[in-house]
DNA sequence: CAAACGTGGTC
DNA sequence: TGACCAAGTTT
């Protein structure tokens, strides 16, 4: 289409300006020091749907617990969630360490540089892949997140929803041009930090000198790119939770196949409209909110005090009466946290 | 392919 | 305040 070819004209422009914008604001991250393709690695799936400052902590305490991939491997899945607890989405870690495991079995404790072998560990999808290859190995790959998306979506108007598969065929056409023009690690980095950095959500246009080749600046409307769909609204998810206990002990369950939290400890707990398994006070000791991307949780919480024999008596599946003053050397989620921040109904004995 | 999967920052 | 969304992957 003549549309193609009228955008591919910026892009020896483009590419010339980013690499100069990059060398005046690239930031020095811990991971950018040497590019080894583990450290890469463990940054991309710490960082993935989080931002650098929020993950920053974690991949220090990672890098120097586990400073190789084959002190990784060896960890067990209760270490790497106390590391990672707090950070969310924590299938990553699991999958991280599972990930971690295969490579020592099959590669050696070696990263691959093959894209399909990239793709075969675990937690690695298409963007890791490509990150990997890219920026640790300097292959010519381009790495689409979400800063990379807004980015082609404004330089070049792109009309389709950035997230369509035709979308991301696009932008990578688009990438796979500026390859031509720049190395693909700095090509990558920079096009991800100028994302991150300048064409934010609210772009800073004003201080922007991709302006002139830039289309969606062009046509005076750089906020309506890139196209998203409309997401789709929190459901409500109203649970009781437990806190049974005999002053000493209380009961944890560990949370197990696909649930949410899968690997993390939460008191037990049940959507509210379940029948009542254990016995419980008239009113709850409270009631918390906790917000996640697509649930809105409301949780109410009850206290409940037995005689230890009653208290080990209950059944209760994956769970483990554990003594109240061990609780945090468990991995627990935030909503854990706020729980445990509400006093106890009764004093302990 | 749409939905599930956490948490925290911003306006 | 609620909507948006951040170095995505899995099913």
């Amino acid at each position: 289409m003549a549309d193609k070819s009228n955008k591919a004209v910026h892009i020896p422009h483009l590419a010339r300006e980013l690499a100069a914008w990059f060398e005046q604001h690239r930031r020095p991250l811990p991971f950018r020091q040497h590019y080894d393709p583990y450290e890469c690695w463990l940054a991309e799936v710490i960082f993935q749907q989080t931002r650098i400052e929020q993950g920053m902590p974690y991949y220090r305490r990672f890098l120097e617990k586990y400073p190789t991939v084959h002190q990784l491997a060896e960890a067990s899945e209760e270490e790497v969630l106390n590391l990672w607890q707090g950070l969310g989405y924590y299938r990553r870690a699991l999958n991280l360490l599972e990930g971690a495991r295969q490579v020592v079995q099959e590669h050696q404790g070696k990263i691959p540089v093959d894209r399909t072998a990239l793709l075969r560990i675990k937690g690695i999808g298409q963007y890791i892949a490509s990150a990997v290859r890219a920026i640790a190995f300097n292959r010519p790959d381009v790495v689409i997140d979400g800063n990379v998306r807004r980015v082609m979506g404004r330089w070049f108007a792109l009309e389709m929803p950035i997230d369509t598969p035709a979308a991301i065929q696009r932008i990578r056409d688009l990438g796979a041009l500026f390859l031509r023009h720049l190395s693909p690690r700095l090509f990558n980095e920079a096009l991800m930090e100028f994302g991150a950095l300048q064409c934010t959500p609210r772009p800073r246009c004003e201080t922007c000198p991709m302006q002139p080749w830039c289309m969606a600046f062009q046509q005076g409307r750089p906020t309506d790119y890139p196209r998203r769909k409309a997401r789709r609204k929190p459901t409500a998810m109203p649970i009781d939770m437990y806190r049974l206990t005999d002053g000493r002990r209380i009961w944890l369950v560990r949370q197990d196949g696909d649930s949410l939290w899968k690997g993390l400890y939460l008191f037990p707990y049940h959507p509210k409209n379940a029948p009542v398994p254990y016995p419980r006070p008239a009113q709850p000791t409270a009631t918390l909110t906790h917000v996640l991307t697509h649930r809105r949780i409301q949780a109410a919480l009850w206290d409940v005090h037995l005689p230890a024999d009653q208290l080990a008596a209950l059944a209760i599946p994956a769970g483990r009466l554990v003594p109240i003053d061990e609780i945090h050397t468990y991995p627990l989620p935030r909503l854990m946290e706020k729980v445990l921040a509400v006093p106890l109904a009764f004093p302990l004995s």
